[in-house]
This record gives C-alpha cells, sequence and structure tokens, in this order.
RNA sequence: GCGCCUGUGGCUCAACGGAUAGAGCAGCGGCCUUCUAAGCCGCGGGUUGCAGGUUCGAUUCCUGCCAGGCGCGCCA
C-alpha cells in the first residue's frame, strides 16, 4: 500500500493533468499542494491547487475547484467524500479502509517507521556545543547538545547521512588563561597548606606566588585542576614560569575539562562521531595549508604587520585578521581550515549549532565558503537563544562573574536529563526558552509534560504488559478485518496521526526544527491518554470484575484490534522519544510521596 | 549608530501563505466498582506590538516605526 499522502496527490494531479488535457489549464504542476485539514466537518486532507492556479486559468476559483473536482478518477476506491468549500478548497474524506490499511503499514514496519528513503545526498556534518574546554558545560550549551542531537537523529530517520561533531578549541589565548590559572591557583595551595617551608629556599619565595590574572578563571573547578597538577608535577610546579612553560599545565588541563565536559555529555545522552582538535589542526599544518590557497586566490594581504583575509568580498562588513601582528593566528583562521577540511572529508552540508551570541561570525565565515568555492547554503549556522532558568516565578541569577553560572551537570543532578532535554527541545531554537525548574522537577505528569510523554509509552507497554501476563494474549498479526473494530472517533483519529509520522519527520528534518516532534508527540500522548481514560468502562482488557463473571461474552475481536493499535501507538511512542533522545520507560517509577506541607515538616524535627 | 533574533489569551509557547488563530500552565466546575486518578471531561479568556503594502486570502512575506534580547576585537 502506498503513502496515503502521496496516493491522494497523484489523484489530484491526474485530475489537473486532465484539465490541462480539456483545455481549461495551460500547464500541469509538478506537485499538488495538499495538506491535513483542522477541522473534522472539512474531511481529512484540502488541497488549495483550485485557489493557486485559479488566475491563470482565468476562472473564478471555486468553478476551477468543481473542475478539479469533477476530473478526480478513484478507481480503487480511496475517497468516501469530496466536497468544494470556502474559497475554493476541494476537500477530500477518505474511506475509513484506508486508515484500517494504514495501521497495517505501521504494524509492519515496527519501530521502522517514519524512516524515509535514504539519500545519498547531500551528507551533513553537525558541529555543536564546541565549548571551550576551559571549563564546564553551561545551560546554554545543554541546549545545544539537545537540538543538535535531535537534528542529527531526526535527519537521519528522514533518510539522510548526518555525523555529530565537537570542535575542541585547546588552543589559544583562553587555553593558556586556564593555564596560567591552574598554576597560579597550585602555588597559593602549596603556599597555603605548608607555608611553614620554603621547599626551594633561596630559589623561590612564597612572596613570588603571582596574583591572579584580572581575567583568569577564578571558579573552583580551577582548584581542583590545581591539585591534580600538583598531584602529577609536585614542587615542580616551583620552577614553571608563565610563558612557554606553561604550555604542558595548560594543555593537561584543557585535557581534563574536555574529558569532563564529554562525560557530561554521556551522562546528557550526547555522543559525537567525531572530536576535532584545534591544537592538532594546529600543529598539522592545516591552517598555513589553507592560507596558503586563500592567498594563491588572492584573498590574503598584509596590512600593519598583520595578514588579513578579504571577508568584504563575500558581503562581510569588513576584512578579517587571520595571522597577528604578534605571528600567532587567529581562532578565525583556525576556523578556515576546520571549515575547509570539514568539506575536504566529504561533507557538503555543514549545521554549526551555534549559541546566539555568535550571530555576528555568521558573515565571515559564510564568507570562507564562498572563497573555498561552495554555495553559501551548504553552510547552515543554527543560532540558538539563552536560556533562562526560573524558580516557580522567579528567576535564577546567572552570570558567570558571580560565579553561580548553573551547570549542565548541577541542572542534571536536580531535574535529570529527560526533562532538560524535553524542555530545550520543546521550543524553537531562535526563541528564548524560560525553563522553570519546578516544573521541570515534578514527576506528576499533569504537570510536567516530558514526564507525561513518558507516561503515555509506559501506559501503552503497560496494557500490553498485562494482556500477556495475565491473560496470555501476544499482539495479533495485522488483520484488515480485525483491526475494523476499531470504530471509536479517538482511534481513528490516533490512526490518522500516525499515518502523519514519515510526514513530519521529514519536514522537521528539513525546517531544522526538531520542536515540531515535541509537539506531535505530546499531541498524540494527550489522545492515547483521553482515550484510555475515557474508555475506562470500555477497557482494552476485561476487567476483574469481567474475569469473574466469566469471559464467554467477551468480545475478543474487539481486544485483539485494541491491542493492534496499541502497539502501534508504542512503537510511533519510542520512536518519537528516542529521536528527542529522551528514554522511553516500560514503566513509570513509582512517585515517592513528598509531603510538601513545610508545618508538617517542623513537627517532624 | 549599524546588524541579527523575538513581540500571539494572566503566564510559557504552537500554527508548509489558507477556512472560526490553537495547546499547556494558572483560574473555575465536574468525573474513580476501572488496563497506573501518576488520569480524564467541561467553562471562561485574543484588535497576533503599531501603521502601511503585496495577495483571492497575512500571525506568516515586504517597508517604516515602537519595545525587549544579543552582537559589532589583531578575544574565542
Amino acid at each position: 500500500m502506498k503513502h496515503v499522502r502521496k496516493h491522494i496527490q497523484e489523484l489530484l494531479l491526474a485530475a489537473v493533468d486532465r484539465c490541462v488535457a480539456d483545455g481549461l489549464l495551460a500547464e500541469s504542476l509538478d506537485q499538488v499542494p495538499i495538506e491535513p485539514v483542522k477541522r473534522a466537518e472539512h474531511g481529512d486532507f484540502a488541497t488549495t491547487v483550485a485557489l493557486m492556479l485559479a488566475k491563470k486559468a482565468k476562472m473564478p476559483p471555486r468553478k476551477l475547484a468543481e473542475a478539479i473536482r469533477d476530473r478526480i478518477q478513484d478507481d480503487e476506491g480511496w475517497i468516501d467524500h469530496l466536497e468544494v468549500a470556502g474559497p475554493g478548497f476541494v476537500n477530500i474524506r477518505l474511506a475509513r479502509d484506508v486508515w484500517y490499511r494504514g495501521l497495517g503499514r505501521i504494524r509492519e514496519a515496527g519501530r521502522d517507521w517514519g524512516l524515509g528513503e535514504p539519500k545519498a545526498s547531500p551528507k551533513f556534518l553537525i558541529e555543536f556545543v564546541s565549548a571551550n574546554p576551559t571549563g564546564p558545560l553551561h545551560v546554554g550549551h545543554g541546549r545545544g547538545a539537545a537540538v543538535g542531537d535531535a537534528l542529527g537523529r531526526i535527519l537521519r530517520r528522514a533518510g539522510w547521512q548526518a555525523s555529530s561533531e565537537y570542535y575542541l578549541n585547546d588552543a589559544g589565548r583562553q587555553v593558556r588563561q586556564l593555564g596560567q590559572s591552574v598554576w597560579v591557583r597550585a602555588l597559593e595551595i602549596l603556599r597555603d597548606e605548608r607555608p611553614e617551608q620554603d621547599p626551594k629556599g633561596q630559589k623561590f619565595s612564597w612572596l613570588d606566588v603571582p596574583a591572579m590574572p584580572e581575567d583568569g578563571y577564578q571558579a573552583d573547578y580551577v582548584r581542583d585542576l590545581a591539585r591534580a597538577l600538583l598531584n602529577e608535577q609536585g614542587i615542580a610546579v616551583l620552577d614553571m614560569a608563565p610563558g612557554e612553560d606553561l604550555g604542558p599545565v595548560a594543555e593537561m588541563a584543557s585535557h581534563k575539562m574536555a574529558e569532563a565536559i564529554r562525560g557530561t555529555l554521556e551522562r546528557f545522552g550526547v555522543t559525537f562521531d567525531f572530536w576535532v582538535s584545534e591544537r592538532s589542526l594546529r600543529r598539522s599544518g592545516a591552517i598555513d595549508r589553507a592560507l596558503d590557497k586563500l592567498q594563491a586566490d588572492g584573498l590574503i594581504y598584509e596590512k600593519e604587520g598583520a595578514r588579513w583575509f578579504r571577508s568584504s568580498r563575500f558581503g562581510d562588513e569588513k576584512d578579517r585578521v587571520v595571522v597577528r601582528k604578534d605571528g600567532e593566528v587567529t581562532y578565525f583562521a583556525a576556523d578556515i581550515a576546520y571549515h575547509m577540511d570539514k568539506y575536504d572529508r566529504g561533507f557538503d552540508q555543514l549545521i554549526d549549532v551555534w549559541g546566539a551570541d555568535h550571530h555576528g561570525y555568521v558573515p565571515r565565515v559564510k564568507a570562507v565558503v564562498e572563497a573555498l568555492g561552495h554555495s553559501p547554503d551548504s553552510f547552515e549556522p543554527l543560532l540558538v537563544q539563552f536560556v533562562a532558568l526560573k524558580r516557580g516565578g522567579e528567576k535564577v541569577a546567572m552570570g558567570k562573574r558571580s560565579g553561580n553560572f548553573v551547570t549542565v551537570d548541577d541542572l542534571m543532578d536536580e531535574v535529570g536529563m529527560a526533562a532538560m532535554r524535553y524542555f530545550f527541545l520543546e521550543r524553537r531554537h531562535d526563541s528564548h526558552i524560560d525553563f522553570d525548574l519546578e516544573v521541570a522537577l515534578s514527576q506528576d505528569p499533569t504537570v510536567n509534560p516530558a514526564v507525561y510523554v513518558q507516561y503515555g509509552h509506559a501506559r501503552a507497554c503497560g496494557i500490553l504488559r498485562k494482556a500477556r501476563e495475565e491473560l496470555g494474549l501476544e499482539v495479533p498479526s495485522f488483520d484488515l478485518d480485525l483491526v475494523r473494530h476499531l470504530d471509536l472517533p479517538q482511534e481513528i483519529e490516533a490512526i490518522k496521526q500516525m499515518l502523519e509520522l514519515p510526514t513530519l519527520v521529514e519536514e522537521s528534518a528539513i525546517a531544522r526544527q526538531p520542536h515540531r516532534i515535541v509537539s506531535y508527540l505530546s499531541e498524540l500522548s494527550r489522545l492515547f491518554q483521553s482515550y484510555y481514560t475515557q474508555t475506562k468502562s470500555d477497557p482494552v482488557l476485561p476487567p476483574p470484575s469481567q474475569r469473574e463473571a466469566g469471559l464467554e461474552s467477551w468480545d475478543w475481536d474487539r481486544t485483539n484490534a485494541r491491542l493492534t493499535a496499541v502497539a502501534a501507538l508504542r512503537d510511533v511512542f519510542a520512536i518519537c522519544l528516542d529521536l528527542l533522545g529522551l528514554p522511553a520507560p516500560e514503566r513509570m517509577a513509582s512517585i515517592e510521596t513528598v509531603d510538601l506541607d513545610p508545618s508538617s515538616a517542623e513537627q517532624e524535627e
């Protein structure tokens, strides 16, 4: 059986062609637009094709709609009813069997439902997080991680090849700054812990311990890194001096931070296909080669002792320095080499997930892409807006300066990865979000939608488990006659929605919008939960009271039909949860009943 | 000053250029002899920031204002 949508589109296209043959239209279309209809009385699908073509045809839209309607040939009996409505819509109501057959396709596909046709190109490389290894990930990075990871999952399900990558900025000024900070802290620890002895005597005095630089890293993890340094080097740190000597310290510290970041991301359910190190990029000579190439094309010049890239030639507002006066290459120069390398490795569609504060950086990278001879459209920066934390209604103060910025690990400790990912993905990436800790912390599905959607999956599993364990019923293999017993409106609606999954996945992938999956999942969960509660007097499985009274009169066909539908729902829930990187629990852990009344807490004291 | 993003019920946000702009929270009122009430049903609530334009049709596209956020380094 063909895709429902595609089949309807083909019928409509044939009708449009007949209009052409009959001289009503000058030319046909590649594709006829159809969309699911919002209001039930309008049927299942509607096409606006008559509205679009009315002008060209020099006909009133409704007239043209009628002409198209009259030329639809539905030999296989898919369509139940056609009507022209409103300004010129052709509304289409499908025969019930279309949905029943559709359910068969879903069951047949199982966990593969929604997989798109494999697409050979373009090959995507999604770069995300890429936080400097100078400190732990904060909440903003968490959102980027959730978005980048989900986008990769969605693209892959839609049929594309998509790899994920973390670019490690483990070279440059900030990493040196980290090394410096760690070294200073290490000296302070030595001084504070054994002030009575000055181990190097005249060669070194505690008075020589330098002050922490103004823009140094002050937070607590620097102290941990300093301890690690002391464990490795002991008092040899006393012999080090700012400058080249601190290279190994910076390297050690950034390496340790990178490992910590990797650990955080793993906890968060995010693993990368590739980690690319800026340091190794520098050491490999890739930057020189990249600059040479641009130089050969006349796109690099010298001015005031520095070397500049002519990004203004490609729409940037000014040229940018790639080699500083002091001879060091800039971060931008490394990024040129890095993006060139991405193309060289065979990727032809680059998605970079950046914090919104990097938007000013976009034109110069676009310029690089163009200078390298690639389409500017092959580079897509995805700017992720900031996350504001709230507790109840109150904003939680964040800021690196105050030192109390919230890390991904902190937040995971408090609310768990599932809630974080859900709320990071719930909104479009370009909208600011308020993350309410109070909501995220709740285990109550009526309060916390992240729990609610997982509960939908758990509930479907619960029914199937109960059927198996208590009644010995397995999910029956698909049988068209059997599923015709599904006649409740919610049952038909659920099948319709499940049939939309492939379209949804593809649209979500093309639009780079994971939040559409969240909306869909949330809506389908609501439908299922509502169905579940509303059919309590007429449940899928015979209730205990019925079992005692005897099961001779029980409608087993109906039960089996519903088990088929529930199994399909379970799969669709699991697929969507997986696309978002959320766990799909088979049962919900029982909630701890916490007494939130403060007066009773006092009584316990 | 220039550039990017965002303005939609009390709050947080949806809506390939489509029909009467939808959800969730919060508020109010109901529903358990039951596969998890860890749930469901109903009600009220809107000049889609403002003004123009394009279109058969604009929350969506264009222009100008207003408001908020963020950028505008030989930092990364």
